[in-house]
DNA sequence: ATAGGGTTAG
């Protein structure tokens, strides 16, 4: 404001590129309302003015006021670049505001910016995160002589709509177009293998950043430190971590999560300990991190003063994630009560089925079985449509003996034509992964698969494994069940595995979408293991 | 005479 009026005291009041110069700053400072002043109360408020307003805008994360200054454009009937659309995409985008964003689009053809590569970009990003892949894709692959930056786009907006796979796919094309990465490519690139499993290529880029001598910034490094423990390679995560010259609050949850996913919670317990001391402030996420790992490691008391910290000490308001993984440690360790307790006094408002379900998993755990029809009924009066809690009630049914109940509840399922969505497991061999799920047949080498997993089956009956036939899936008909246990899809990933890696002692990593199997997968690393050591 | 599109953790 200063030199607002230093300008006008010196006559330059009248000077656009100057006055646009300073109402760019007032919206970076985050003093918007002046800006919209400054611009409203020159004479000659330009077009460029308002688009420079609204991009600064955008990139200072006000998308409100982004669209508010295209709107003044489009009001004032000023002309149109290609920086207001730009602008106004990313606002939209911000916003997920597809609508919005879809006459951003159209505004921006009809007014003939339909081939600007900068629009173009704005634009793939716009409909990526509004979780339009296909628009977003048609649009890309629409663009000439795509920059590096629309390509991260692309990959980063498969990889944010939980589509690694197609995010390296998009990679490995953007390698044969020899479009020359960036740190922000490999930052992207390395979250989908981070969600895929996709070591091998995590690798890759690993080496080709260290080999380009590439800067590290906290963005890459953390990108990095998460690729590794993800991937279960905690050590080598952790060595990152420790050799970053920079490390934020996403670097050190990214290791702390790590610790946790892979039954380290000492170590993640130790690492929140020591980020207390000398990091940065934990924010919600955090403890996202900290309370699964205590609850995964039986740490009650650890995981009682985290969760009291963070409401105390840090100001976060507990969300849903936070609740399960209090209730899910309690749970574990048995204190069935201290978790209906929990569930009565420290969740505000009614709880939501996701606490019920970590409830009811407690239940099984510790066979209670009749609190766990009334926590399943709970659950279904809550989601009356969701075909997983009936399958938890029969499985609850099945576990007490009451097979006419678990008849009952599956002749409802059948009559309400509820199904369970079957999961799946991926193994990455050779840069390639594959997918199977249960009782998949269109794997190209399904016989061999089967052949060998009959084969491996066999051997480790011998060696004294009997499969937990109680815990299966009871909406299934009997012989489907009997498919479910043998063939289910982490048996087949690793089945794959072994088969394709045979000799070696290298281990195997399946990455699974049912969390209810883990347990059984763990005792089946084990076994694999003594297998392949014998 | 003034300005562009992409980047990490659950």
């Amino acid at each position: 404001m200063e030199a607002h009026a230093r300008l006008v005291v010196a006559g330059h009041g009248g000077s656009l590129p100057l006055v646009t110069k300073l109402a760019t700053l007032a919206v970076a400072a985050g003093a918007a309302p002046y800006a919209h002043l400054l611009a409203a109360s020159h004479p000659a408020c330009d077009s460029f003015l308002l688009s420079s307003l609204a991009r600064a805008a955008a990139h200072r994360g006000l998308p409100g006021e982004a669209i508010a200054f295209y709107g003044r454009l489009l009001a004032a009937a000023l002309p149109f670049s290609s920086f207001a659309f730009t602008a106004a995409a990313k606002a939209c985008a911000d916003l997920s505001a597809l609508r919005t964003g879809m006459a951003v689009h159209a505004h921006s053809v009809l007014l003939g910016f339909g081939s600007d590569r900068f629009v173009q970009t704005a634009l793939v990003v716009l409909y990526s995160k509004c979780g339009q892949l296909p628009v977003a894709r048609k649009l890309f692959d629409a663009i000439r002589d795509r920059s590096v930056v629309a390509w991260n786009a692309m990959i980063s907006g498969y990889e944010q709509n939980g589509l690694a796979e197609r995010a390296i796919e998009v990679y490995r094309e953007m390698q044969v177009a020899q479009v020359v990465p960036d740190s922000a490519t490999f930052v992207a690139t390395l979250s989908a293998c981070a969600q895929a499993g996709a070591l091998d290529l995590g690798r890759e880029v690993e080496r080709r950043i260290v080999s380009d001598q590439m800067d590290v910034s906290v963005f890459l490094g953390s990108a990095l430190v998460n690729m590794y423990a993800r991937c279960g390679l905690v050590s080598k995560a952790r060595d990152w971590f420790d050799r970053l010259q920079e490390r934020n609050v996403v670097t050190w949850t990214s290791m702390i999560a790590g610790y946790g996913m892979h039954g380290h919670g000492r170590e993640a317990i130790k690492l929140f300990h020591l980020m207390r001391r000398e990091g940065p402030t934990p924010n919600d996420v955090t403890f996202v991190a900290v309370l699964a790992a205590c609850a995964h490691a039986g740490l009650v008391n650890e995981g009682r003063n985290a969760f009291d910290s963070m409401k105390r000490v840090y100001g976060l308001v507990p969300r849903a994630e936070h609740y399960c993984s209090m209730v899910d440690m309690y749970g574990r360790a048995g204190l069935l009560d201290d978790a209906m307790q929990f569930i009565r006094d420290s969740i505000p408002e009614e709880p939501g089925p996701e606490v019920w379900t970590a409830m009811l998993g407690a239940c099984k755990m510790h066979k209670n079985f009749n609190l766990g029809v009334e926590v399943a009924e709970r659950l279904i009066a809550l989601e009356p449509e969701n075909p997983s809690h009936r399958v938890l009630l029969s499985n609850i049914y099945a576990l007490s003996g009451k097979m006419n109940h678990v008849e009952k509840v599956r002749n409802v399922m059948i009559k309400r034509r509820l199904k369970k969505q079957i999961g799946y497991s991926l193994i990455e061999l050779g840069g390639t992964s594959h997918l199977f799920r249960m009782g998949e047949k269109s794997h190209q080498q399904t016989r061999e698969i089967y052949r060998y997993l009959e084969e491996l089956i066999h051997r480790i009956s011998d060696a004294g494994y009997v499969p937990e036939t109680d815990s299966v899936l009871h909406e299934l008909e009997e012989e489907e069940r009997e498919v479910a246990l043998r063939y289910h899809s982490e048996k087949l990933a690793v089945a794959y595995g072994l088969m394709m890696s045979s000799g070696s002692t290298a281990p195997i990593r399946v990455q699974t979408t049912l969390n209810s199997m883990q347990k059984l997968w763990k005792r089946y690393i084990l076994i694999t293991y003594l297998y392949v050591h014998e």
